[in-house]
DNA sequence: GTAAATTATTTCAAGCTTGAAGTTTCATAA
DNA sequence: TTATGAAACTTCAAGCTTGAAATAATTTAC
């Protein structure tokens, strides 16, 4: 047991914040589940995955920076992370001839055939977990979702 | 600009697929413009934030296992949470007569004036950053969030 | 009563994450 | 040109996070 009856919050704004630790729960209970499956099944990280991920989509790759704005993460971070795939042989830099300071950086061979197979667990993981969500009922939660989008997006 | 045209993905599941790739995108902007927000008013951090949130509800003050439990992080991650609350004066560990591998952690009367403070401009911000949901609209969205909660919670 | 199992917590190494500072390369313009 | 500034990355220190191992105290089983 946890910190007794919590009194529930009311006011004005109290429905909003109640919506936000909602979400914020719900992401971080899947979100370790996630991360636990993806380290007793298949040895890796959620980090990892996400970049595979992103990269996966493109196979011509993509620049450090526009990995580090669409996973939401600092350019620092990236850089690690791609470290630690190039060292595992998934990912690889490639040099571009234009601009000198950046590179390409894309699956190789063995990194999208690695991910193909995560990626089918991990969407049946999801499929598993948001098992109680139907098809319709995701499609319009996401579509909510969406509607409030534009207030931060883009912000920082 | 990021990674050209997406391939709307389709196929059963894709759709409880897209709402956690929402949730996931939705949870962690929020995330960033929070974290941000609290390192540049009140300097200070969210694991810091959700600690002493934690607390606040409860004067008496929680064992560390119920605080890791409640907050969905490990114990070991809690410890050097706590240690640092404590060094800065915001929270106090006080030994229990009658089970003395535990202690309470609770707020100290500076740590409680505090998080008042900070409580409040939070909840301003969140109200702001999903100044788009109508009250209405959040409260049919925690209630969906809530209705498939019980598929994963307690799992780990 | 005491050995064994359980529970609460801390410690630790490895990895993730950030923001700031530093490096290299490119673009602009006097 | 060549300085000046901007852009793409990397490096770094500090903090967050995890899972596993270690410690200490309590409870259970015999």
């Amino acid at each position: 047991m946890v910190a007794g009856p919590l009194p529930a919050p009311s006011g004005p704004g109290k429905d909003r914040l109640r919506l936000w630790v909602r979400l914020l729960r719900a992401s971080r209970s899947i979100e370790a589940e996630l991360r636990e499956r993806l380290r007793q099944e298949f040895n890796t990280t959620l980090p990892r995955f996400d970049v595979m991920a992103a990269l996966y989509r493109v196979p011509e790759g993509m620049l450090m920076s526009d990995l580090s704005r669409f996973l939401l993460v600092s350019n620092g971070n990236v850089t690690g992370i791609v470290d630690r795939l190039v060292s595992e042989g998934l990912v690889a830099r490639a040099r571009r001839n234009g601009d000198r300071r950046t590179s390409m950086v894309r699956l190789t061979e063995e990194g999208s055939k690695a991910f193909a197979v995560i990626a089918a667990a991990h969407e049946s993981w999801i499929g598993e977990l948001l098992g109680n969500v139907s098809e319709d009922e995701a499609r319009r939660l996401t579509g909510m979702l969406n509607s409030f989008r534009s207030n931060w997006e883009g912000r920082e």
